[in-house]
RNA sequence: GGGUGAUUAGCUCAGUUGGUUUAGAGCGCUGCUUUGACAGAGCAGAGGUCACAGGUUCGAGUCCUGUAUCGCUCACCA
């Protein structure tokens, strides 16, 4: 025997993976098959891989290895995001370990380094898949901003902006004045500190004896003030709505407004509205068209606007104005409080909200194909309920435009051309086009003077949101703008695998860019399959710790991946992340420590291991029978032809279940289901039955027919742990070249004869009651027993299926099984089904014991009989209730009261 | 506060349109088993008033309403 006792992953996962790649088993091409198409969540180049990404790449994985299976042309497309912000920050701090400062070396220069960096690291998440097992199409493997990819990110903004779908506006961002940057949230971290709130009066223009107070935590913002706001139901200031009032110290008049915004129980019921400086402001004074007026410069110094105090810091005029609000009388009271700050990341400046100029995509018209793409059902959502969260997000209410624009390098540069000459931020012509020649085309026509030259313009200097390249990908990665050949065959894809948390960033995106360009550029295949870029989306949860928190690197709480797949190989990482993974609910991984110290998380790792140990020992027992030519003993070729029936229909009953789990995602209970069939029916009883004694050789035909089976479970095991059930695959039996697990066909289901498996079950459970009586009374396994069914028609009928009864012998490590109506002396009893069995003792049985044991039972059926018989006693049941399940009850009223005899009688003869 | 999901065995979770015995799995636990494929194993066992309260129904873990607890998410009070 040359097999080692255990299954050793390493060698053998390189060894596969490689060998599918030389045969180009992942390589797909169009053809007249029918495609299957999956497009991978792009991953960050910046990525490692974790525990979120094993997840939804092992399910895209079975997919795309079922599919592969089942005869389609199925085509996994690879790839990584270029994720602007993470990968800029990433090299920004890399530049300035070694004292280069991004704006010091310039764009280009600094791009350089970027993609310096991206060729040298960018590749690794994507080896760490393969690691995993996954069936990549890696001749396919695309990066977000590669030329092609970047030119169909051009050509989208252009056309968007032809139609007047993009436009430059004014948004509220965050912007950091020492930095004199603006921010990300990401980067804006929000803490409680002490401030104080100032209740400052401002007089009715005209008549100084009136006025209202309002509360501010910014007291030197007053002087750009637009408005006053109150709530609309208070009665406190019905009176004034309408009315103007005096900003204190410069006296500028300002209308007091009415808005559900405002809490009337919060400070002094009376809001001021300063657009400028707030985000809620400046949505207030969106709504009532007020005027905006800006009165800190880009460093946060107060500005000409400001009339007074002009040129001091934010902080140093909130003191000095207080004094002058003192002074003036306005002042009414002062109160201590604690508030929300939010501080930049990086310099730790309190953030100010800025308005600056961005670009922005209209979403009316995209949230409205998007929105109606699902409730159509052209895209399924699994699990469906995410269906809310999808509608809250994009209905009319709720969708705003989309802010394109970032002010990052790493990125596409957005198509925008300025006049050089024209002061940043206040250009008053725009020339969009897909090259900077076609810009100056424009320019020169525009303002009507040929002798511009390019130097005369100035590209705008952001970058696109990296969601405006990755919105493209399911047409992009075929090169769906340039040439439609590929995208007419493969789009739309079939599903996509993601977690829900970028279901708006991404999923509903791609909907939207499917919808608007796919027709046009495909509409004959668009016409026949529909404009949808996937047809169905499975969201996975999000994989989250014992604390509930998303797993991330910066919190150092998710297990490594690597290590995960070195302890325990790929399938059974497989085999650990998808037994705990429902579509849509979040698994929790990193579960509590147990008693004996090891993670939760390995456990299911480790069970995935020990699965495929468990096969690998089958192979072995099988791998060492020695084969005889020569036909075995009747009884034995009974007991053989028994089991080998038995595991056709059970496999063919299997085989129903996991097609139709396949078509509903439920692949973690298809994985269950095939385990259960390999390890219990097939290890446990099938394996058992059919097992030679120790020594003996096994027939030839029970050996195939065993190798059979256990190929064809390879086959169905195939996409779940695809590396040692290809290994099993070639252990079995010699292959010719070309004949490999990955590719063997999945098999169909036929039908199943559901009364033989029954038959089976019974006799497993007269094995197993024997089972019971030897471990209750200390018998040892080598003892044979003798033991004796009680004579009736239904025991008659099992014991006759040819090979049942020899099998229960050998099963049970009987002497004999006998039917008798005779009385059996010191026999202890059991019941299967109806029927009563006995096992017959040598010593002397424990009368009380067994008592005890025969008590117990019978309670349960006496208070089983007695729930059944409230059921028909119920005239409403028993006249509502469909006759088909009336008449299960009454069987099972039967049956139950049949057993209370049964123990009843058994009970009197131990008197 | 809005939205959304969860609450089932000690732990992590299934339970698919309400009706196969008074609910299942894996891990853990308890007992037994060790020259015989596998101790990364085998056999057996214990363990749950399905969060709580109502309601609909002949019948509810499953549907409805409310409550509690926990989570996620969006918006956050000048």
């Amino acid at each position: 025997m040359s097999l080692s006792t255990r299954y050793t992953p390493q060698e053998i996962e390189s060894k596969w993976y490689q060998h599918w790649l030389d045969q180009r088993y992942f390589h797909s091409e169009p053809d007249d098959r029918e495609p299957f198409t999956v497009v991978i969540p792009p991953p960050n180049v910046t990525g490692v891989l974790h525990m979120g990404h094993m997840l939804n790449n092992t399910i895209q994985d079975i997919l795309i290895r079922k599919a592969r299976q089942d005869g389609k042309n199925a085509c996994w497309v690879p790839g990584t995001d270029h994720a602007s912000i993470a990968t800029e920050a990433k090299v920004v701090h890399l530049l300035r370990e070694q004292g280069i400062r991004k704006s010091d070396i310039g764009r280009e220069a600094f791009l350089q380094h970027a993609f310096e960096w991206k060729e040298k690291y960018g590749g690794i998440i994507l080896d760490q898949l393969k690691r995993l097992g996954a069936s990549c199409d890696w001749q396919r493997t695309r990066f977000t901003m590669e030329p092609s990819l970047s030119a169909a990110v051009v050509r989208v903004f252009v056309d968007l902006h032809r139609q007047g779908r993009i436009y430059r506006g004014l948004r509220m961002t965050n912007w950091d004045p020492e930095a004199k940057t603006v921010l990300s949230n990401e980067e804006v971290i929000y803490g409680e500190e002490n401030a104080q709130l100032f209740h400052l009066r401002y007089p009715l223009e005209g008549d100084p004896s009136q006025g209202i107070v309002i509360a501010t935590q910014r007291p030197e913002t007053i002087m750009a003030d637009v408005a006053v706001a109150v709530h609309p139901e208070d009665e406190r200031y019905q009176h004034l709505i309408g009315k103007m009032v005096l900003i204190p110290l410069i006296d500028r008049a300002i209308p007091i407004i009415a808005d559900e915004y405002v809490e009337r129980d919060f400070g002094t019921g009376a809001l001021k509205i300063t657009p400028a400086h707030d985000q809620n402001d400046y949505a207030i004074g969106q709504r009532y068209n007020l005027p905006v007026i800006d009165i800190l410069t880009e460093d946060g110094k107060l500005n000409e606007q400001a009339q007074i105090l002009v040129g001091e810091d934010r902080f140093i005029a909130r003191k000095k104005i207080r004094k002058l609000l003192e002074e003036s009388g306005h002042l009414i009271k002062l109160e201590d409080y604690r508030t929300k700050i939010g501080r930049s990341e990086r310099t730790k400046a309190v953030v100010e909200p800025r308005l600056t100029l961005q670009w922005f995509v209209e979403m009316k018209q995209f949230a409205h194909s998007a929105l109606e793409a699902v409730r159509s059902g052209e895209v399924v959502f699994y699990p469906e309920h995410f269906w809310n969260m999808y509608n809250s997000w994009l209905n009319e209410d709720n969708v705003r435009d989309w802010c394109i624009s970032r002010q990052l390098w790493w990125g596409q540069r957005i198509p925008a051309w300025y006049l050089a000459n024209e002061k940043m931020g206040e250009e008053s012509h725009i020339f969009v086009a897909d090259t900077a020649d076609e810009a100056l085309a424009q320019a020169q026509e525009k303002t009507g003077n040929p002798t511009l030259e390019i130097t005369d313009l100035r590209q705008e200097e952001d970058v696109v949101d990296t969601w405006f390249s990755s919105w493209l990908w399911p047409i992009s990665v075929f090169d769906g703008f340039q040439s439609q050949k590929e995208l007419e065959y493969y789009y739309p894809t079939s599903v996509l695998v993601t977690g829900w948390d970028i279901m708006f960033f991404w999923v509903a995106r791609m909907i939207m860019s499917g919808y608007e360009w796919a027709p046009a550029l495909i509409p004959e295949a668009v016409k026949a399959k529909g404009a949808m870029p996937f047809k169905g989306v499975y969201f996975t949860g999000m994989v989250r710790d014992n604390l509930r928190r998303k797993m991330s690197k910066s919190l150092g709480n998710s297990p490594d991946a690597l290590a995960l797949l070195d302890n325990y190989g790929a399938d059974g990482v497989r085999f650990g992340m998808l037994s705990s993974a429902a579509a849509g609910n979040d698994i929790i991984f990193d579960a509590p420590i147990g008693k004996d110290g090891v993670l939760n998380e390995s456990k299911l790792c480790e069970q995935g291991r020990n699965f495929c140990n468990k096969m690998w020992n089958a192979l072995r027992l099988i791998k060492g029978w020695e084969v005889s030519e020569q036909a075995p003993d009747t009884e034995t070729a009974q007991v053989n032809q028994l089991a080998a029936t038995w595991m056709e229909h059970k496999l063919n009953q299997t085989l129903a279940q996991v097609e139709g789990m396949f078509i509903d995602y439920r692949l973690s209970e298809a994985l269950m289901t095939l385990y259960k069939f390999i390890w219990d029916d097939f290890c446990s009883w099938y394996l058992e039955m059919i097992k030679p004694t120790y020594g003996a050789p096994i027939d030839r035909p029970t050996l195939q027919q065993s190798i059979s089976l256990f190929e064809r479970m390879m086959t169905l095991l195939q996409p779940f742990m695809p590396f040692v059930t290809e290994e099993i695959w070639h252990q079995l039996s010699e292959r010719a070249a070309g004949n490999d697990c990955v590719i063997s066909s999945y098999p169909k289901s036929t039908s199943f004869d559901a009364n033989f498996i029954e038959n089976i079950e019974r006799a497993k459970d007269i094995v197993a009651g024997v089972r019971d009586v030897r471990n209750n009374n200390g018998l040892k396994q080598k003892e044979l027993l003798r033991v004796f069914a009680q004579d009736t028609p239904t025991s008659q009928a099992l014991l006759a299926v040819d090979g049942l009864l020899p099998m229960v012998v050998k099963m049970a490590s009987l002497e004999f099984l006998q039917i008798t109506n005779a009385e059996i002396s010191n026999g202890v009893a059991f019941l299967v089904g109806n029927e009563k069995y006995y096992v017959e003792l040598e010593k002397a049985i424990d009368v009380v014991e067994e008592r005890q044991r025969l008590q117990k039972e019978l309670e349960y059926y006496q208070g089983f009989v007695k729930s059944v018989q409230n059921k028909l006693n119920n005239e409403k049941f028993v006249s509502g209730a469909p006759a088909e399940v009336v008449n299960k009850e009454k069987q099972k009223l039967a049956d139950g009261e049949m057993k209370i005899k049964n123990l009843e009688e058994e009970l009197g003869k131990l008197g």
